[in-house]
DNA sequence: TATGCAATCGCAAACCTTTGCAATAACTGG
DNA sequence: CCAGTTATTGCAAAGGTTTGCGATTGCATA
């Protein structure tokens, strides 16, 4: 058994109906290669499916979410999925310059996650967490170019 | 000179002007008690001056941000904004049950955020940090109502 | 295989937030 | 105090995502 069909073995065992656009939208993100933006995975869906509806889509891949199928990645306020790997799940760091993602293994949270819930009794949903910041490359980028620096200030805000 | 005529002067250092509009949604955010909705900020300041725009809000609460005045806290995908004490940064912890946020040291994050950078050269937006979850109470509540179990799973997934 | 019910779909409209643009108004220098 | 420059505004529209609703369809049962 292909790891698509446990999946869709899993959402039937819970009580959820195996539809040609679920199947089609499972077997799009499970081809493609890391995260995808609702919108490339939609073009595909489109490609091989055209009445399927971008509605269908989003709540698709929201029930997906939900079951633990996917998991998804909000990059600079858009939402992206990729297939979760069992036994492998990992956070994500998203460059707020680049907009790449980079990996995060769990272990890095987990001693946060102890704190929150022993200090407040606060229970984080680590389950799909994403820090955003500078990654490495821009940052290096950044500093090389800092010659060029007084940036970051005043107006002429409406771009 | 009062605190908010200390931002007014910040403001106005750094090169932007000081519009009626401005000065309305700074008074209603210092005015407010804790982060306020958007919808709540333009309700009042309408409710002062009716041909406020509601873009003309967003515009001036990204703006106080950028420079510091208010900090943003994202509630269940919908912008709050608080003002900024100085001295007294704070992140949020917010509900994902009861969407109430409470308050985080940055002390908590110091730690996590070191670690990132050492092992990953990875430099975190820990400015406006949010972690959701599910807070103390609603915790209990959950705990409490858990005969009724069986919930969490299953379709009737449109509401 | 035919039947019925509820889950799901497509469509259209709503929601929250951002953006382009021309008109307005805050500040600067004279 | 006036004129010029340009940041800022209001308006309208777009963008990404969610939702209400009637029509469809998957699936369980007979």
């Amino acid at each position: 058994m292909t790891r698509q069909e446990q999946l869709l073995q899993l959402l039937q065992s819970l009580g959820y109906r195996l539809t040609p656009q679920r199947l089609l939208v499972l077997a799009i993100v499970a081809g493609g290669d890391g995260h995808m933006g609702v919108d490339e995975i939609y073009r595909q869906a489109r490609a091989a499916y055209p009445y399927l509806d971008l509605a269908t889509v989003y709540r698709t891949l929201r029930l997906f979410k939900q079951v633990g199928v996917v998991t998804e990645v909000d990059i600079d306020h858009r939402l992206h999925y990729e297939l979760t790997a069992p036994g492998e799940k990992h956070h994500h760091m998203v460059c707020r310059a680049c907009h790449r993602a980079i990996n995060l293994s769990p272990h890095y949270l987990e001693e946060f996650r102890d704190t929150l819930i022993r200090e407040f009794a606060f229970e984080p949903d680590i389950e799909h967490f994403t820090v955003s910041g500078h990654c490495r490359y821009c940052r290096e980028m950044a500093a090389a170019v800092s010659d060029n620096a007084a940036a970051a200030a005043g107006p002429a805000n409406d771009a």
